[in-house]
DNA sequence: TACTATTACGAGAGCCGTAAGAATA
DNA sequence: TATTCTTACGGCTCTCGTAATAGTA
């Protein structure tokens, strides 16, 4: 069977009527009596009474008309669906995010995200990068955003933003008093750091290493939060993400200690399978992402809040 | 969208490339590459993601593929419908009839055609002649099986049978004693016949007038069924059918009556809209009335069994 | 090199329109 | 006569195939 075929005899059969279904299609009428005696050739049964000038429907022809109208119903949601997703009124993100990005960065960012486009399904996998990198070359994510970046893949990354180690306090640590901290201060206090191997902790190490430096940490910790409670607690100064402790430095529990020779960012990338055309959902993201990160957000003063 | 597009699109989804998609549409390659293309660019979307080698739709490509997976199931469940159609193994047969074939006629020839085509859904309306007449052209019946036949319509009636008025008696009867039975001697016996003004009274009125007779009903009723029990009591002669007496005349509890110089007959007739295809359960069903009334079932003796 | 997809171009089938014919109310 | 469907025929679009090109493992 022929589905244009189809189509011509289903308008006649809805209109009921050779003429009013020409019409309908805007085509003549002896085509569409032409292409109709052809499907019923093709198939082998008459689908038109013809006997008188009522026009009716044989048994076969109600048949297909039935399935006719099944038929183009779905062809038509399915031109709808396309609508609806290239509108992004309808269609899936699947993000894979480290940890700090994840939990820090991601929730604000796709709230806006789902603000603007609340029809799609939005999926965020947190896992480390090795993780994310799989799940994006079996392409079950789409992007990914991590700190750390494992070679030896197909994927694209580009960095998208910088993420800065910090040095927090508690509010009254009596370094805070002092105009200007030089990094060789730190090690006079007891630190409160991820332990070792750690992408972080190799990170504070390196470079502090470079200059000649040893932390010496009176606790380590497995994560972000727990070094944050460790240090509003007092028991020493802490080094994180700075993309992890905008609340806890609003509310008054830590402060950023701003140390004069020292610096430790570490690059955040975005990961992607090197589709030349992206999806809607994923093109409509970097664009947010462009639009946040495209210049850096400033640190300016002890307190500062990221932009995020 | 052109769903013969679709179609292309839909066998390249399955096979997982062009080239394998081409082989099962028995297409050559480039065909398949570029109608694809026409596809794509008629609905705006990229449907495949050409950016590696390894063969993966786009997300609109999976929303695509899975309408014409459901669009395309479809069309095949409508060519196997009609093939069922076609093959008597799906359809429907609507037959109106009047009391007298209704139930004594259509029975034993509806459980012959059920047994031909088990599939085959039987409707059968048992109405006077001017409602069967009235659901023919309503097209709610297909064919119609009367007695009588009212005129002014446009609907077709061929005369498919005979129906003979039979005298019946009770067993004991006297006159089952005579040789030979002349219509005459009727009259001198009570007689239990229909009320006046229905087919079946007219009929017989008709014929004895004919011979300038009257009858001398001692009681009327109005069925059949009645007039056999009031026979079977012993109240009188009854005029039937012959089609409605074959069961009791078997078990004895009345006996038919040859009248030598007396036939009462009436035709049988076919109603149908004059449509020149026919649908194939209509078809089959006159296929089967022939068969069995292409000659007029003979009757000999006086306790003959109807064919049917 | 072997495989897969795209581009280019020509041939042919099939689709559609105009015009005329047939059937019916 | 007016309306509706069918038949006849010619043009044209669209689809398909062959051949050549490009990109990738």
């Amino acid at each position: 069977m022929n589905l244009s075929h189809l189509a011509i005899f289903y308008a006649v059969a809805c209109e009921g009527g050779f003429t009013k279904g020409a019409r309908r299609l805007r085509l003549s009428q002896p085509a569409v009596s032409k292409e109709i005696q052809a499907l019923e050739n093709r198939i082998g049964v008459a689908l038109i009474d013809r006997s008188n000038r009522h026009f009716r429907l044989t048994s076969a022809g109600e048949l297909l008309s039935s399935y006719a109208r099944r038929i183009f119903a779905l062809e038509e949601e399915a031109e709808h669906a396309l609508a609806e997703m290239q509108g992004l009124r309808r269609g899936r993100l699947a993000i894979g995010a480290s940890t700090t990005i994840g939990n820090y960065l991601l929730p604000r960012l796709l709230g806006i995200y789902r603000g603007l486009y609340p029809h799609i399904e939005l999926n965020l996998e947190i896992a480390n990068t090795s993780l994310v990198q799989q799940r994006l070359f079996e392409h079950a994510l789409q992007i990914g955003l991590v700190e750390g970046l494992a070679s030896n893949t197909e994927l694209q990354a580009t960095q998208f933003a910088r993420d800065e180690l910090v040095v927090i306090a508690a509010p009254d640590h009596p370094l805070l008093d002092e105009h200007v901290v030089m990094a060789e201060e730190l090690c006079k206090y007891p630190m409160v750091l991820r332990e070792e191997g750690s992408g972080t902790r190799v990170l504070i190490d390196r470079a502090l290493a470079a200059k000649n430096m040893v932390l010496k940490p009176v606790m380590t910790l497995g994560n972000s939060e727990a070094i944050k409670q460790a240090v509003a607690a007092g028991i020493g100064l802490g080094i994180v993400s700075d993309l992890t402790v905008s609340v806890e430095v609003n509310c008054g529990r830590v402060a950023i200690l701003p140390i004069a020779d020292l610096t430790i960012e570490r690059p955040l990338h975005l990961l992607h399978t090197p589709d030349r055309n992206r999806e809607p959902t994923v093109a409509a993201f970097l664009k947010l992402l462009k639009e946040h990160f495209g210049r850096r957000p400033k640190k300016t003063g002890r307190c500062v809040q990221n932009k995020l």
